[in-house]
RNA sequence: GCCGAUGUAGCUCAGGGGUAGAGCACUUCCAUGGUAAGGAAGGGGUCAAGGGUUCAAAUCCCUUCAUUGGCUCCA
């Protein structure tokens, strides 16, 4: 007998050779079902693969990610076993699970396939599928294995067995088709129950771009049509919310191919909410001990010289312009912190000037190759909420902790909840890539650790991901549809002090080197407007509405009443328009809930004769007719449901 | 930057070798209407830009620009 440890703490005990299905079947059916793989002593594995020793289990159903994942692999090879199926001499590549979904990349030969063949695939696939064919695995010998894809005439998976080592390689089975693959699988094809081939994509053998381009199938399975059904309507609610779309549609910004690519343009309406948003961080700001400046836009080529951006960057950014007459080159500034560190070096600091918080809306400028541009979340201009702490190094914990502490308050405020903190370390292995000694990295990165644990956030940490002057926070953001974006970022940097030669004079009256902090709780107001715009549906919070209300006249009689209680509300420093066109009030009505306007105050003589408006609410509908006073109480009462 | 797709009126899109179409928006007129589109008339396009083929190009070909789905990249 071996005792097998699950995840709840108890202890259950099985004969030798059990597997995680046969242990799921005896909790019950209906769990040994839904199985789809298992963690055995922290690898994830077939679930039913026979165990012979004391072992801690954890059971994947559809419901954990790791269960997810195992699906939608198995799912890519079921895609592979219905291409070899369907179409002569193909070859694959990899097929790996991934976000949402999965993909195989595979090379057809001479042909082209076309998104309209994918219901023949996906109808192969679940044809298929209902065989509920296991997925069988068989560990082979790399000689085996090298002669089974030679006689298939697959190069590539030549090329990935000439990585692995003999002993090392496994195969799975379902069906007629033989995969290399480490696994692991679900059970059999049966719990493949639904399928929709998403895209088609070129992507290069191994990301090489002077390799051969092989032809990506991206898909995503599910277990029951219905979950396929509401993925489907998920991602069509996200279509709906694009902020591409949703900017056009609101005025909030535009692009123009005459004035470039990648650089937004801000409309009245989107500039209005843009400064509401600056100007709601900038008071917070303030309030936390903030010193605003401002900073040109370009800089000499020599600052960047010193601070390391142009060795590090040069060749990719906008090159240097320079001056007719002096030949001077000046960049356009991808970076605010030279600038700042100029402010703290323009004279000498003492230990009680610290720490001293520079801030300012930077804008920036850098060089993104054409194919990355999107929407306002990709682009060559853009403004950063940037500061830079400079403190000694033991207030360093305090001022990160204080960084915590404004960046939660700020995505709270904009109905952020759901947010967690991802630590990018420097990749131990890979050191040449990051300028600075080993002891400041560490001293640097522990500082981040414990100001995080301090205060109990939820944290990743993922190695190799640091910026090359120091580790990161970054700030994952999920929204409304559960998507997860990046936006704020906190920086700790002990290299630029240096690299400045910044001091402060301490208590000791010598010289010392002061730590610095970048930090931007927005990251950058185009992308956190646009990720905004995504997580309300461009409803946005009443706060921040360029136009809160939309006063709607029933006829043109009532437009000089209309415009009276808008003045009324101005005084009270609500915001909105009078819609006095000659239109019906139901069109004006579905014409304000249409642009999202989130207040409609309708008047007419009723209103006009008792000095009320009738409410309406976007969205929602009748709410009644109140009094100015009234309105602006439940308008308080609004605002403050964010 | 690379591979694929796309670019026709302010917007959404149809058309397609023989001098441009719809709906919405816009303008004017009629209607003064009570909670999601009142009616009529009208204006508006070098069919992304440049070049080529052709008697003739918005349409076919090439180049460029832009958008877009991926790949690679992101201080």
């Amino acid at each position: 007998m071996i005792n097998i440890s699950l995840p709840d703490g108890s202890v259950r005990q099985y004969e030798k050779g059990v597997s995680a299905l046969d242990i799921a079947k005896s909790i019950s059916e209906g769990l040994a079902r839904n199985v789809l793989s298992a963690k055995v002593n922290g690898t994830i594995q077939d679930a039913n693969i026979p165990i012979n020793n004391d072992a801690s289990l954890q059971l994947f159903t559809w419901n954990d990610v790791d269960g997810k994942k195992t699906f939608w692999h198995s799912s890519a090879h079921l895609l592979a076993e219905a291409l070899e199926a369907l179409y002569d001499n193909v070859k694959f590549g990899i097929g790996p699970a991934i976000e949402n979904g999965f993909y195989y990349d595979v090379d057809l030969g001479e042909k082209t396939l076309s998104s309209e063949e994918f219901p023949k695939i996906e109808a192969k696939m679940l044809e298929l599928a209902r065989n509920k064919n296991e997925y069988i695995r068989k560990e082979i010998s790399k000689e085996e294995a090298i002669a089974f894809f030679k006689e298939k005439g697959d190069e590539y998976k030549l090329e990935l067995l000439e990585e692995l080592e003999d002993g090392n390689i496994t195969f799975y089975q379902q069906g007629d088709f033989v995969d290399l693959c480490k696994g692991p699988h679900i059970p059999n094809t049966g719990s493949i129950k639904a399928i929709k081939l998403m895209s088609l994509a070129g992507a290069y053998w191994r990301g090489d771009e002077n390799r051969k381009q092989l032809t990506r199938i991206y898909g995503v399975s599910f277990p029951k049509a219905k979950e396929l059904k509401e993925y489907l309507v998920l991602l069509e609610e996200a279509k709906k919310r694009d902020h591409r779309k949703l900017g056009q549609e609101l005025e909030l910004f535009m692009f123009s191919e005459r004035v470039g690519s990648g650089l937004p343009i801000w409309l009245p309406k989107g500039t209005a909410l843009r400064t509401r948003l600056e100007n709601f961080l900038k008071d917070e700001q303030v309030k936390r001990g903030y010193t605003p400046v401002i900073t040109p836009h370009i800089g000499k080529k020599e600052l960047y010289e010193t601070s390391g951006h142009w060795q590090k960057y040069g060749e990719d950014s906008f090159q240097p312009i320079n001056t007719p007459k002096e030949g001077e080159l000046f960049l356009l500034k991808p970076m605010n912190c030279p600038h700042h560190c100029e402010i703290y070096g323009h004279k000498p600091r003492s230990y009680k000037e610290l720490p001293l918080r520079i801030a300012e809306f930077g804008t920036v400028y850098r060089y993104e190759q054409s194919g990355e541009l999107h929407g306002l979340t990709r682009v060559r201009c853009f403004t950063q909420d940037d500061a830079h702490l400079f403190c000694m190094p033991d207030q360093l914990k305090e001022e990160f902790l204080g960084v915590l502490d404004l960046t939660t308050f700020v995505l709270k405020k904009l109905g952020f909840d759901n947010f967690t903190a991802q630590i990018s370390l420097r990749d131990p292995g890979n050191k040449d890539k990051y300028i600075g000694s080993d002891e400041l990295w560490e001293k640097a990165e522990n500082a981040i650790i414990e100001a995080t644990q301090e205060v109990g956030m939820e944290t990743v940490t993922e190695l190799g991901e640091a910026a090359f002057y120091g580790p990161k926070l970054d700030f994952m953001v999920k929204d409304a549809l559960g998507r997860s974006w990046q936006l704020g970022t906190i920086q700790v940097d002990y290299t630029l002090p240096e690299r400045f030669n910044l001091e402060y004079i301490g208590a000791d009256n010598q010289a010392h080197r002061p730590v610095m902090i970048h930090r931007a709780p927005f990251g950058s107001m185009e992308r956190f407007i646009g990720v905004l715009t995504e997580h309300c549906g461009g409803k946005f919070p009443l706060w921040l509405q360029p136009e809160q209300y939309a006063l709607l006249p029933i006829s043109d009689k009532f437009n000089d009443y209309a415009n009276d209680v808008k003045n009324q509300l101005a005084a009270l420093d609500i915001r909105g328009f009078v819609d006095d066109r000659n239109e019906k009030i139901g069109r004006k009505i579905r014409d304000a809930e249409v642009n999202k306007v989130p207040i409609m105050l309708i008047v007419g003589e009723k209103e006009a004769a008792e000095g009320k408006v009738a409410v309406r609410k976007q969205g929602e509908g009748d709410v009644g007719a109140m009094g100015i006073d009234e309105f602006k109480s439940y308008f308080n009462q609004l605002l403050d449901e964010i």
